[in-house]
DNA sequence: TTTCTGGTTATTGTATACAAATTGCTCCCG
DNA sequence: CGGGAGCAATTTGTATACAATAACCAGAAA
């Protein structure tokens, strides 16, 4: 992307991130363009890719609004990436080089010095883990999971703002990417699949604690 | 979306598919501009649509080029569309109410009527089917999956253009539909995601044998 | 011949002005 | 007091001009 409209993107990103909107608040592109310093033309090409993931949302009739992700929203948002990278795991496993994997060890050590530390230093955690994601997904080797995957991540993120992590979270991530690197190792797919699904599914849980309780409604009742 | 954009996409899309350019040949917003009739701003958020449905993609500076779908992203693009709406069919599974399923019914017993004729009417075959996977994604309430699966099933209409369909191959769609439908009525998540998933993968198999052979690279190989 | 280098053309990116559409308000009529 | 009709203000959509950047080409030096 270009310069200014990649600009934008970042900085209205960062606004909403920053809590200095609240959810169903009305925007328009002219607040936009002048928060962030650049014309309306660029601006829109930002909205549309918020609008994509999902962070920013329009009316009918066009007017645009932050989204507001309900308890709902989340729920199907990891059961959609659990789905996608179970399937990048499983492909990672047949395809990653030695190198590779070595890489992902090193990835993860750097994860767990950032824990080690005290107070945890969680950015630096939250980094490491993104990367580390971020190599299974590219060593899958298809770029269209990868589009998928990458506007799925964007939007939880959003809420990590406000969440705090117990240490012991922490570490249980760390033995679970350990464990990924060993069925990459061992080149057993069905092996990653799984570890991969309880690792998300676990981080749900944790998540979704923090959050609120559930809506109940899953299935239809009828006689 | 606005009427010139719309337009424009719709313009440019058919454009694409009709076959009066190659894949890797260069476009301009200019010429796509004076094709469709509206400036250049419109043309660049249809563009845009285009690009996320992969039918262009930008070189790494921003030259704009026609998609070239290989053998291999064709089967990318199958293994994740059975991936997704293997999940839909099992959410479906759960959700559907009597009424939608027997509106399920109809759409099918329109696409037997199209195969019935002769010649059949492959037209006819082509939007019932499209319309009952539309109605069991829907019935998946979860918009991103709606999402990403109309964005995956834009792309292969385009090579649909040239193929041929065998009447057998017609018919056990229908057949399977069927079974869909009587999974669905049984509230059988596991028996409706199987028979999607044997669906879809018979549609690829049938696909794939009118457009080239496998490339054979699926695991690296090292000692 | 090959490979830089300069300038020229082609293409994409941005700003701005204006058009179209939507909202909200005011004032009139019942 | 309620309910619309119609005008004014706000907001989004489009066209166009210009700026920035990348490709192209010709000609000189090695």
């Amino acid at each position: 992307m270009s310069r200014a409209s990649e600009q934008a993107y970042a900085k209205i990103r960062a606004h909403l991130l920053s809590g200095a909107v609240r959810p169903n608040e009305q925007l328009t592109e002219d607040q936009l363009a002048q928060i962030t310093g650049v014309s309306r033309t660029p601006v829109r090409e930002a909205v549309r890719r918020l609008e994509d993931e999902l962070l920013l949302v329009r009316s009918d009739t066009k007017r645009l609004f932050v989204a507001d992700w309900s308890r709902d929203d989340i729920e199907e948002m990891f059961a959609l990436r659990q789905m996608l990278e179970c399937h990048a795991a499983e492909r990672a496993a047949r395809r990653l080089s030695r190198d590779k994997i070595t890489q992902l060890e090193a990835v993860n050590h750097a994860l767990k010095q950032a824990i080690a530390q005290s107070p945890p230093d969680v950015a630096r955690f939250l980094e490491a883990n993104r990367c580390f994601h971020e190599a299974i997904v590219d060593a899958a080797d298809s770029p269209r999971l990868g589009q998928m995957l990458s506007r799925l991540v964007e939007a939880p993120v959003v809420l990590h703002t406000a969440r705090t992590y117990s240490l012991e979270d922490l570490k249980q991530s760390a033995r679970d990417h350990d464990e990924l690197i060993a069925a990459f190792a061992a080149r057993d797919p069905d092996w990653a699949r799984a570890v991969m699904g309880s690792h998300l599914r676990r981080a749900f849980h944790t998540f979704a604690k923090s959050v609120g309780p559930d809506s109940g409604k899953t299935e239809v009742d009828e006689a």
